[in-house]
DNA sequence: TATTGTTATACTCTATAACTATA
DNA sequence: TATAGTTATAGAGTATAACAATA
């Protein structure tokens, strides 16, 4: 049914792909112990909040709407969220100018200070990790990664949209 | 105090250090919304415990206390979800031959069938996400997650023994 | 009537503390 | 007395369902 992969593709390579798999399996797992032991810390926000900051940090003002599409969880537990960061001067709303109903979160500027400084911990966490890498080594993981982190992205979106191409027979 | 950073190493060059943190932030922020979606679907195991059964079935039999620390979650925690995959048969406890107290948790043969459906299923999804990798750049960026996931865990288990250089006490 | 967002409720995941049984 | 593990219990984090307000 699917075409043949092309020429060089990742998909010719099922191997290659497994030993990807094996070391995305063993840094997730070292990702959620870090979390872990961060979450036992104290922090200026609770750890679900940080992905909200963060995103809406790098993306500029959103709508709950698409705030929770793009981060995959449920509208209710983003307006919770969402709530809960106004209601501590991090964000704020902006009326849209498009719809009455919804309005447009953006970060305020405490809510900058705090992911600033959040930031600059998580540098320092980061640069021991990768104490051995040479620049050339840096430069060229974090490119690979941006793809990859694209690649899962896209096909997170592609499985919620089953019917893009042009026949579909999904349930 | 900290001795000056060996030429080449990561830690001079802190603009590629935050560069690769917003790519991480991006992947971190991926991995979440992939992980809440996969959460909506049905599974033979909860989320949480694909993480205990992958890191036995990956490490070997191991006892509670060791997994915890492995996991960075709390022994009682690790007990209550071992606790629950015994009572699904997908792991055993096997009398640990050192000391009457503890017990070794060994993945079952029908818990090593799970994990090997739901690593064929992962592949899927994965292969998916490299679509547009060579094999060159995919064995590259595997060895280098590698790399990075070994960095990440090294630096959690520092911090948490913060006495490591030249006179350790640790017990 | 459909859509945006909120609130009420229930379920999962987690750690802290109290307990038991071995060492 | 200390350690390995278990069992309450309480607190985050989440989604489902019912609701309000606007389109």
């Amino acid at each position: 049914m699917t075409a043949a992969p092309a020429e060089g593709s990742a998909l010719r390579h099922p191997a290659e792909v497994a030993a990807l798999a094996d070391e995305v399996g063993r840094q997730v797992r070292a990702l959620h112990a870090l979390k872990a032991q961060l979450a036992r810390g104290q922090s200026e926000v609770e750890r679900a909040m940080h992905l909200v900051l963060f995103h809406l940090a790098d993306a500029g003002p959103l709508r709950v709407s698409a705030l929770a599409e793009r981060l995959g969880t449920d509208p209710s537990t983003t307006s919770r969220q969402t709530g809960e960061l106004v209601k501590r001067g991090l964000l704020e709303r902006l009326p849209d100018p498009d719809d009455g109903r919804a309005s447009l979160l953006a970060v305020t500027d405490e809510g900058h200070e705090v992911v600033a400084a959040m930031k600059e911990r998580r540098h320092e966490r980061l640069a021991r990790a990768v104490e051995g890498f040479t620049r050339e080594e840096l430069v060229c993981f974090t490119a690979l990664l941006a793809r990859f982190a694209d690649g899962l992205e896209q096909a997170r979106l592609d499985s919620l949209r089953p019917a893009p191409p042009h026949a579909q027979e999904i349930a």
